[in-house]
DNA sequence: CCTACCGATCGGTAGG
DNA sequence: CCTACCGATCGGTAGG
């Protein structure tokens, strides 16, 4: 292609507008941010951005299926289908991990998702059914004699992905922590605990 | 005081006003909710709430205040301040279990707040001094030998309120589940980990 | 991609 | 002069 065969403005495509746009919707809220704001973020005249997408609503849907697609893709890997339901379940604890660190700013939108639009609910929707196979999986593992029976199935996923998804919260890459280390350091902590010594292990009292 | 005394409509009082403020800013955000709509929600004019409140913002100062003062006053209680550093961490957790689940909704906003106003950016500096806090009784139960010394103190810190500050995403009171038994159930995962037995424990393979 | 707009709604305030 | 509001409207900005 010559020179002269580009006709107007370089333009932006629709993956950097979507960047942009979950940029300041993670800064504003979605809500709140207008699309004007986003224009001016682009440099660009409001517009232009109705020239990629036909609405608000649809750079929504279009961040938060990515972030959904790749959460849902390791749910589908072999290490998460077969084997002992301890490793299956460290294997989508992991590849959330890795998924979250990846895909950070999409996957910290889809959490602030609360259900206010159409697509909001979709995706809260998707959300419940992950929910659930990790339940199921928590289920399994404890039938397995691999999970402490003492704590109930939905509280203990809930608890599990609750400490995942906070890693939105503070975790930015580029930083001394790399998302294998933070995998790890999150995994020893959530299955083997705190503690140097559980107490009562030897059946005396810890204090 | 004789019920001719009394002028005017019964009204709301600041408190009552503050609660469903609270509520639907949760709902939809705080710079999506407009002060109309939370007229209409209360049943009064939107001039009604600037009787109680001179700002929107001053809505959103006082929940947040509501929300760090009780879990600053966690951090003064006698059981956090003195004793062994991993009894006073794990006080300071179930304390903050309990004022997040009594006070859910403030502590729910909190946790929502990005920094877009003055107001939200104090309440941010709260919180960091908070988890400076926290990280710092991490570093001390390492240092006497509580907690296991291969994870870094200021990771710890943020797994361990990351999953606390989580249970605003999904609990909800007057169900089966009391703050009590959800203290029991984080403190349990957290401390002493969600593996029956721990890998290696006893210097044999575990897998 | 822009200029030029729309129906409606924003946070905040007037007099009574 | 008080508390507890109301009906109407201000100058600007929202998504489309």
């Amino acid at each position: 292609m010559t020179v002269a065969a580009r006709r107007g403005r370089p333009g932006h495509s629709l993956d950097s507008l979507l960047d942009v746009a979950v940029e300041v919707f993670n800064e504003r809220g979605y809500e709140a941010t207008s699309m004007d704001s986003l224009a001016e973020r682009l440099g660009v005249t409001k517009s232009a951005i109705y020239h990629h997408v036909p609405s608000k609503v649809e750079l929504l849907r279009l961040a938060l299926d990515r972030a959904l697609d790749g959460l849902f893709a390791v749910l589908a890997e072999p290490a998460a289908t077969s084997g002992p339901a301890i490793d299956r379940l460290e294997h989508v604890v992991r590849g959330s991990v890795r998924v979250l660190t990846g895909e950070l700013p999409f996957v910290t939108l889809l959490l602030r998702v609360r259900g206010n639009t159409e697509v909001e609910q979709h995706a809260l929707g998707r959300r419940r059914e992950f929910d659930r196979v990790v339940t199921d999986l928590v289920r399994l593992a404890e039938d397995e004699g691999s999970v402490r029976p003492d704590v109930d199935p939905a509280v203990t996923s809930r608890l599990l992905f609750g400490t995942v998804n906070s890693l939105t919260e503070w975790y930015r890459p580029g930083g001394p922590l790399t998302p294998d280390a933070l995998a790890d350091a999150l995994v020893t902590t959530l299955f083997t605990g705190l503690r140097t010594t559980p107490p009562d292990f030897f059946g005396k009292k810890s204090r």
